[in-house]
DNA sequence: TCAAAAGTGTTTTATTTACACCCATGG
DNA sequence: CCATGGGTGTAAATAAAACACTTTTGA
């Protein structure tokens, strides 16, 4: 934490993957188109400059809300990417995030910074600014692993969720079979799940019960030294 | 990634958390005295303010090298830290970094930015400067689950071990006692240890077998899809 | 009555745990 | 011959994997 000779030029950012996840189609992730150089009109991840006298957490925070109207219902530090010449203009250093929410909860909506945001399914991604595609592919590997020994894909999840949702989730992160009633078996006996009364509605097919996700249960259990884990 | 109204002012710096191992001793870290303010004369986790045309791993090492003259084995990004008020002088976000020696190929060289540099065991260590005790307990934090799920131990160790070693780094990590007979069948089963020809001739007792970790074919196991798992 | 999705147990196999004695060397 | 640390196997318990039919609903 010395002093080079001359005053150091490098900027620092934040930037965040965010991940929603409508029942049976693709991961999706949230993208907002730029309206400013460089890569102007090209999609990217929510994310701007840190300001001087905010944390890193509040900023992402702030972008996201700023750029898309979101609050995420999870979110966490995921790498952080400083290559030079990562942005064209100058040095960048970016905070990247992964974050998670419902969006059926959450409308998107495209404030100054941005012209545009929208979610694109994590197949049919557009081309992307800066290192943006690379961030992403870090995101999705570290989702995946983590989804398998932390219970986090509850907050993609409706509040209130039949089984088959979390199953179909689980099939969609990881991109593999799973056998149903081995799942099924696990899941129920962490005791993670609570009975609701409700029963789905939808659709075609025999109705399913729904089920809410007992974070608090879950939080006591962790500190009596409780592993989740599913695989 | 749009600029504010007023030029950002934040400084972005490396921190290494370095762990370094002797045998049937305290787990070590590196730590620098420093020699000019802030906190001149406290001890610190090596590190400083990245260069502008510096990759941010670059700089890690490049740090290591002038403070401690050290190169380690193993070096990966651990956290962002970037809080406001963890530097007293300005915002300084440091991206800190977990990294791995075998302190006995690494004679210990004070060079300009530090006075001192020196291993303290992770239960005697002083009081640090800036936040550097809390990067250290995540550090701690992570290199005990890694340390489960990926084979980096092999890096604190000599290039030839008797198995003993490997048993008690991990005693030593992890804090508590594991089965000798267990934990020998399960590394072993993975095959990934080289038996080479040489004793441990040293003290009482009788010698042990020296072994090599075999990297090349960890990395091949990998890429098939083996995940290397203790406990 | 058919299609679609929900719900449910048992057997087999693999993995993990618990556990104690003999061996080789140096002093 | 004693102290010290190295080396080894088996049985029991637990966890994971494989596997298919019945139920409920709407159309």
């Amino acid at each position: 934490m010395d002093s080079p000779k001359k005053p150091q030029d490098i900027k620092v950012a934040v930037d965040a993957v965010i991940f929603g996840y409508f029942d049976k189609k693709d991961l999706q992730i949230l993208l907002i188109k730029r309206n400013i150089e460089p890569f102007k009109g090209v999609w990217a991840l929510p994310g701007g400059l840190v300001l001087d006298d905010e944390n890193l957490d509040d900023a992402v925070k702030r972008e996201l809300q700023e750029e898309a109207g979101i609050k995420p219902d999870f979110l966490e530090q995921l790498y952080t990417f400083g290559n030079i010449g990562r942005d064209p203009r100058n040095r960048v250093v970016t905070v990247a995030y992964l974050g998670l929410v419902n969006p059926s909860y959450h409308e998107l909506l495209a404030y100054s910074d941005a012209d545009e945001a929208q979610w694109f399914g994590i197949n049919n991604l557009p081309n992307l600014a800066f290192d943006h595609q690379s961030i992403i592919d870090i995101a999705l590997k570290r989702l995946r692993s983590k989804i398998c020994y932390q219970p986090i894909g509850f907050n993609l999840l409706n509040e209130e969720f039949p089984f088959s949702d979390l199953e179909n989730l689980y099939k969609t992160i990881i991109g593999k079979e799973i056998d149903r009633r081995n799942f099924r078996k696990k899941i129920m006996s962490y005791g993670l799940l609570n009975e609701t009364d409700n029963i789905k509605k939808v659709g075609s097919g025999r109705p399913g019960r729904l089920f809410t996700f007992n974070q608090k249960k879950y939080r006591e259990l962790e500190e009596k030294g409780f592993y989740f884990e599913i695989n």
